[in-house]
DNA sequence: TCGGGTCCATACCCTCGGTACGTACTCTCA
DNA sequence: TGAGAGTACGTACCGAGGGTATGGACCCGA
C-alpha cells in the first residue's frame, strides 16, 4: 500500500479488508433480497443465495447467524427505505388531510413493489412469525400510517379511542388495496378505482363526529 | 364377518377396509390441521402428523400426494366450514344492510379462531402460492363478502364498477380487523370498536351516491 | 384359490440448514 | 519486521425432514 493510499484510508477510517467484508455483505444482501423476492424465503436455498453472491456458506455464517437472521436483515431494510420514502414524501404538505392523500398514495405505491409486497407483506409475518413481524411494524410502515390516521382524527377532534382501531384497519385496507392493483391487468385503471374508494371510506371518516359510536349507524 | 354385518355393510355401501382407510384419512387431517395451526406449515413436520395419527409416512403418502397437498386438504376443508357458517348465519335476513352487519360480524368471529388465522389468511397465501390462493378464495369467503358488499351497492343503485375493488379493500380491512381482535388483551373491548369503526366506513359507504368519484372528496 | 388392487409399513435417498475446522490474509505491536 | 492475534472467508461434514421404492397384509371378485 502506498503512502498515500495508507492517508486515504486513514480519512476513511475503513481498511481495504473491512471494505472487501461489508460489500461480500453487502452482496449477500442484495442477491438474498431478489431471491427471497422471487421465491419466498422457504423456497430459496443459501446455497442459491451464496452461489449468487459468488461466496460459500463460510461468508454467509460469517455476517449472518442463520438464514431467518439473514431474512431480517433483508426484511429490515425494505422497512428502513420504505419508511424513508413515505417520510419524504409527506414533507410537501402540513395539512393532516392532504397528508393522508399523499402518504397513503406513496403507501400504496410502495404496496406494489415486489419486494415490499414479498417480503414485508406476504413472507414476513410467516418466517418471522406474527409476534416478532408486528413488533417490527409498529415503528415502520404501521407506524406512519397509524400516524397519519392519528392526525385526521385529532384535526376533527375526538375519537381518540378508536384512533389505533381504524388505523389497524385501515393498515389492512391499504395492503389489500395495493395488492388489488398489483394483481390487476390494467393497474393505472385498478390504482384509479382505489382511489375513488379510499376516498369514501375519508369521507365517511369525516362524518364521525355526526356519529354517536355507541348506536350503529346501518341497520338497527 | 357374520351375515347380519354384511347386510348392515351393505346398506351403507362401505367395506370395513373402506371405514378404517377413511379413519386413518380423518386422523391425519384433523391432527394436521392441529398442527399446522399451532406451529404453521413449515414449522411443522410430516413425522409429528403421522406420529399424532399413530400411522407413518407410508399412510400419509398413500392419501395425500405431498406435503402441500395434505396442507392444502386442511386449508379447504376449514374454508368450506367457514363458507357454511357465514351462509347458515346470512339466512337470519333479507335486507342488505342487515345481511352486511351479520355477515360481518360472523367473518370477524371466525378471523378470530386460530385455525382459520393461522391456516387461512396467514400460511395459506405464503405455502399454497399468492396465485392459488386467491383463486380458491374466490369461491369461499372472500366471495361471500364480496356478494354481501356488492349487494350494498346495488341496493344504493349504481357505482358497480367500484364493487370488486370495495369488496377486496373491505375483505383486508376485515381480516385485519379479525387480527386486531385476536391479538387484543380485552377482545370484547376491540371488538366494539371494530364494530364502532366498520359502522362509520359503512356511514361512508352510504354517502356514495351523493359523491362523485372523479373528483377527490377530501384535500382539493 | 388365485390374481389384482387397496392400504399401509419399512428402509432408503436427497436436499438443505447449520456446524466444525482449516486457511489465507491483515493488523498490531514489540 | 516478524510473530501472534483476529478477521474473513472456504471446505467438509452432519442431521432433520420431505419424498420414494419396495414389500407385505388384507380384501374382493372370478
Amino acid at each position: 500500500m502506498t503512502p498515500a493510499a495508507k492517508v486515504l484510508r486513514a480519512a476513511r477510517k475503513t481498511s481495504r479488508r473491512q471494505d472487501y467484508s461489508s460489500s461480500t455483505k453487502r452482496a449477500l444482501l442484495d442477491n438474498a433480497t431478489t431471491l427471497f423476492t422471487d421465491h419466498g424465503y422457504a423456497g430459496t436455498s443459501l446455497d442459491e443465495v451464496v452461489a449468487a453472491a459468488r461466496v460459500t456458506k463460510g461468508a454467509l455464517y460469517h455476517h449472518y447467524s442463520s438464514k431467518l437472521d439473514l431474512f431480517e436483515s433483508v426484511f429490515l431494510r425494505i422497512q428502513e427505505d420504505t419508511k424513508k420514502q413515505i417520510e419524504r414524501s409527506l414533507r410537501q404538505s402540513k395539512d393532516p388531510w392532504e397528508r393522508a392523500q399523499i402518504g397513503l398514495r406513496t403507501y400504496l405505491t410502495i404496496c406494489q413493489e415486489p419486494a415490499y409486497r414479498r417480503i414485508c407483506s406476504q413472507e414476513g409475518p410467516v418466517a418471522l412469525g406474527h409476534e416478532r413481524w408486528h413488533e417490527s411494524e409498529k415503528e415502520f410502515s404501521f407506524g406512519l400510517v397509524a400516524g397519519i390516521v392519528g392526525d385526521l382524527l385529532k384535526d376533527m377532534g375526538g375519537a381518540d379511542d378508536l384512533t389505533e382501531t381504524f388505523a389497524h384497519i385501515f393498515y389492512g385496507a391499504m395492503q389489500s388495496a395495493g395488492n388489488y392493483v398489483a394483481d390487476a391487468e390494467d393497474a393505472e385503471e385498478a390504482s384509479e378505482k382505489v382511489q375513488s374508494v379510499i376516498n369514501v371510506i375519508l369521507a365517511g371518516l369525516r362524518l364521525l363526529p355526526s356519529i354517536d359510536s355507541e348506536t350503529a349507524p346501518v341497520a338497527d
